[in-house]
DNA sequence: GTCCAGGCTTCAA
DNA sequence: TTGAAGCATGGA
């Protein structure tokens, strides 16, 4: 059910919305804007209040705010609403989902709590570089790392600079924006995507273990970064980041007193929850940081 | 001052 | 294959 409306806009409305002009509803069942935005998988939203959003997205600025099963979707001209839907994973069936958290008893209540989280289908482009940048790093500098690059290159928030933007300049460049040693890492990858687009476009056809080789191959992309750059940015569902917070959680409720590493980590999330593994560490990831588990 | 953050690369064993 | 050192930066 989709509803469009492009018209003046009266601003009794925050100051970010002020030159929105055109409207459109979407309705979302089974959809958490908050929970879907806030859970570390994008980093180029500002929040400006609680279920609303403000980023670009298809070129311009938009805010997405939600009331019940009300996505609303404000901008200066109308977005295609199957990019809308395809952008927040509308159309995925969450059952399986669920299914495998509720019957898993260590994560009881876990899919109760974050009822419609879901993984947003980011720009491959975006994902891997926002990715690279966020290896050792806190949530809060990579969105200023995030600003300080749009800004930087595109002079605006509303897009992200394209790999051949960055392959144009140097690493001296990022290194002054906020990257620090990951500088290269991203200017190396920028070049060698810039120069084969073509192939970094094909990872989307491929299977997970195969794209999987193939994100490893980018400088600055160890095991951690490919599985997010695969889930967030290539749709792999399979894709198990394992991170800090994924470590603690799997390590407390499934390996007491036992040995775990991270490839251990990630290849047991794997075989336990298969097509969902993604899903289900986005909502562990969530619960960890958000003190859902005592983790710490 | 130390510790930590959605880790990776390099090098040695 | 595994483990450890080194790496930028800013907030807690």
């Amino acid at each position: 059910m989709t509803s469009i409306a492009s018209h003046p806009r009266v601003s009794g409305d925050r100051a970010a919305l002020i030159s929105a002009s055109a409207e459109m509803t979407l309705h979302a069942e089974l959809f958490d804007l908050e929970s879907t935005m806030d859970s570390g998988q994008v980093f180029g939203f500002r929040k400006i209040s609680a279920q609303c959003y403000e980023g670009g997205f298809g070129g311009q600025r938009t805010v997405f705010s939600q009331e019940g099963p009300v996505l609303r979707i404000r901008s200066e001209e109308p977005v295609d609403p199957a990019a809308v839907r395809r952008f927040f994973d509308l159309d995925r069936d969450l059952d399986p989902i669920h299914a495998c958290l509720d019957a898993d008893e260590s994560l009881a209540g876990l899919s109760a709590r974050f009822r419609g989280l879901r993984i947003l289908k980011q720009d491959a482009w975006e994902a891997t570089a926002c990715f690279i940048i966020s290896a050792n790093n806190n949530v809060k500098r990579i969105q200023h790392i995030w600003r300080n690059l749009c800004q930087g290159y595109c002079g605006s928030l509303i897009s992200f600079p394209t790999p051949e933007a960055i392959a144009a300049s140097n690493a001296g460049v990022l290194r002054r924006m906020g990257l620090g040693y990951r500088a290269p890492y991203l200017f190396e990858t920028a070049k060698a995507v810039a120069q084969n687009r073509a192939s970094f476009e094909e990872i989307h056809t491929l299977d997970y273990a195969s794209a999987r080789g193939r994100v490893l191959e980018f400088k600055g992309v160890g095991d951690k970064v490919a599985e997010c750059v695969l889930l967030y940015g290539f749709g792999k569902q399979e894709a198990f980041p394992v991170d800090v917070w994924i470590f603690r959680a799997i390590k407390k409720l499934y390996f007491r007193r036992r040995r775990l590493t991270p490839k251990k980590a990630r290849e047991f999330g794997q075989k336990r929850w298969g097509a969902s593994a993604g899903y289900v560490q986005q909502h562990l990831f969530h619960g960890a940081r958000t003190g859902f588990f005592d983790i710490i």
